[in-house]
RNA sequence: CCGCCCUUAGCUCAGCCCGGUAGAGCAGCCGACUGUAGAUCGGCUUGUCCCCCGUUCAAAUCGGGGAGGGCGGACCA
C-alpha cells in the first residue's frame, strides 16, 4: 500500500484531521501509533461502533492501535461511574469493543488494550498532573473539557483534572496520533499545547463525526429512542429506525443516512456485500447499492423515499450488530456486573 | 467547627406563610394529517410530595429528629 492509499484509509469517514501534513509525515516515517480512549460509563451504543469500526482502517493501514479503557476518567467525570463499578465496566467495555472490532472485520488481538489505572497512578504521571495543573487556568481546563465532561450545577475538581490527564495519556501511551470523536477536539488541542512543554511532541489528531440522534438533533444518552444500543434486538432496531427523524431529501440531522455512511456501508464493503432495498412495484421496485454516495444522491433527489429506506437500514444495522449482541448475550455477567441496577441478578 | 438555603411527575419548578390527601411548562404516549419521521392540530398518562416520629378529624403544608446536596463564615500560628 502506498503512502497516499494509507493516508486515504486513515482519514476516510472522518470529521477532521489535525493536520493532514503532520499525518503525512508520520506515515512517511513508518508505522505511527494511534490511540483512542473510552471512559467506561454508560452502555456502549452504535455511536461507539462507528468510531471502533474505523480501527479496522487503522490496522489495515499498518498503524499500531491502542485502546485505552479510561476507568478513572469515568469516575472523574461527575462520577458517571461509581468507583466500585470501574472494574466491571472496564471488563464490559473491553469485551464489547473487541466484539465490535471483530464485527468490523478486523482482528481484536491486533489491538493493545490498556487500563487507565495501569499507568495513571505512577509517580511520573502524578507529577505530570501536578505540573500541568499548576500551568493551566481553571477557564482553560473547563473550556477544553466542555464538550466532554457533564455539565452540572455543582461541578467537581475531577472535571478539571480530566483534560489534563487525557493530555498526559497521549504521552504515557506514546501515541503519535490521538483519535476520538469530534467532541474530543477541545481536549486534544490542549494536549497539543501542553505536551511540547513536557518532553513530548504534539499529537496529530483524527476526529470521527458524532452521529445525529434518531429523534433529530444530537444523540442523547438519556434519550433511549435516540440511538440504537448494542443489546437492541431486531424488533427494537426496527422500531427506533422506523420512528427516526428522516425528512425526505434532507441530509441535515439525518441519523438514518449517517448510520449508512459511517457504519453499514463500510462494513458491507469489508464483507463484499451490497445494500438491498426491497420496494413495492408501485414505487419502482427493489434497489441495490454498492456504495453510499449513489444512495445519498437518490435520496436527496427524492428518488428514494424514507419509508422504503428505513426498513432496509434497520435490517442492515441488525445484521451488523448481531455478532456483538450475541457476545453480550453469551456472557450476561458482563452487563449484569457493570450495570447491576439495570441487569441485576434476578 | 458554626450559620443559612434546597430536596414535589422523566426534567425545570409552582404549591407550604393562612393544614382539607398535588399542579404548570417541557418530555413521553395515543390518534388525525403527510407513502417514514418531524412540524401542526386533538386527546391522554405519570407521583413512596427525601426518610422517621409527633400534633391534628385531616399534614407536601405545622413541630422534632435524620439523610443527601448547595452556599457562606470562621480558622489562616
Amino acid at each position: 500500500m502506498d503512502a497516499a492509499d494509507r493516508q486515504a484509509l486513515v482519514t476516510r469517514y472522518t470529521e477532521e484531521v489535525v493536520t493532514e501534513p503532520e499525518l503525512g509525515e508520520l506515515l512517511a516515517d513508518g508505522d505511527p501509533s494511534v490511540y483512542i480512549g473510552y471512559a467506561p460509563t454508560g452502555e456502549m451504543h452504535i455511536g461507539h461502533f462507528t468510531t471502533i469500526r474505523k480501527l479496522a482502517d487503522f490496522l489495515r493501514a499498518g498503524l499500531d492501535v491502542t485502546v485505552l479503557i479510561a476507568d478513572l476518567h469515568a469516575h472523574l467525570d461527575d462520577e458517571k461511574s461509581p468507583y466500585e463499578l470501574l472494574n466491571a465496566r472496564s471488563r464490559y467495555y473491553q469485551a464489547a469493543t473487541e466484539a465490535m472490532v471483530a464485527a468490523a472485520g478486523a482482528d481484536p488481538e491486533a489491538i493493545e488494550f490498556v487500563r487507565g489505572t495501569d499507568f495513571q497512578l505512577s509517580e511520573e504521571y502524578a507529577l505530570g498532573l501536578y505540573r500541568t495543573a499548576a500551568e493551566t487556568t481553571l477557564a482553560r481546563s473547563r473550556r477544553a473539557a466542555s464538550e466532554v465532561v457533564r455539565e452540572s450545577d455543582s461541578p467537581t475538581v475531577g472535571g478539571l483534572f480530566y483534560p489534563l490527564m487525557q493530555s498526559l495519556d497521549v504521552r504515557a501511551l506514546e501515541a503519535d496520533i490521538a483519535y476520538g470523536g469530534i467532541d474530543q477536539r477541545g481536549i486534544y488541542m490542549l494536549a497539543r499545547e501542553l505536551l511540547p512543554e513536557h518532553g513530548w511532541h504534539a499529537p496529530a489528531c483524527v476526529f470521527a463525526p458524532l452521529l445525529s440522534g434518531l429523534s433529530g438533533g444530537k444523540m442523547s444518552a438519556s434519550e433511549a429512542d435516540s440511538k440504537v444500543n448494542l443489546t437492541d434486538d431486531r424488533e427494537a432496531i426496527e422500531e427506533k429506525i422506523g420512528g427516526a427523524y428522516c425528512p425526505a431529501g434532507e441530509r441535515a440531522d439525518n441519523g438514518v443516512l449517517e448510520y449508512l455512511e459511517y457504519l453499514v456501508f463500510p462494513v458491507l464493503a469489508e464483507r463484499g456485500e451490497r445494500f438491498v432495498i426491497e420496494r413495492p412495484e408501485e414505487y419502482g421496485g427493489d434497489l441495490v447499492y454498492e456504495a453510499y454516495e449513489p444512495l445519498e444522491e437518490a435520496f436527496l433527489d427524492g428518488r428514494l423515499h424514507p419509508a422504503d429506506l428505513k426498513p432496509a437500514v434497520a435490517a442492515a444495522v441488525d445484521e451488523v450488530i448481531a455478532p456483538v449482541r450475541a457476545t453480550l448475550t453469551d456472557r450476561p455477567e458482563l452487563l449484569a456486573e457493570a450495570y447491576p441496577e439495570t441487569y441485576g441478578d434476578d
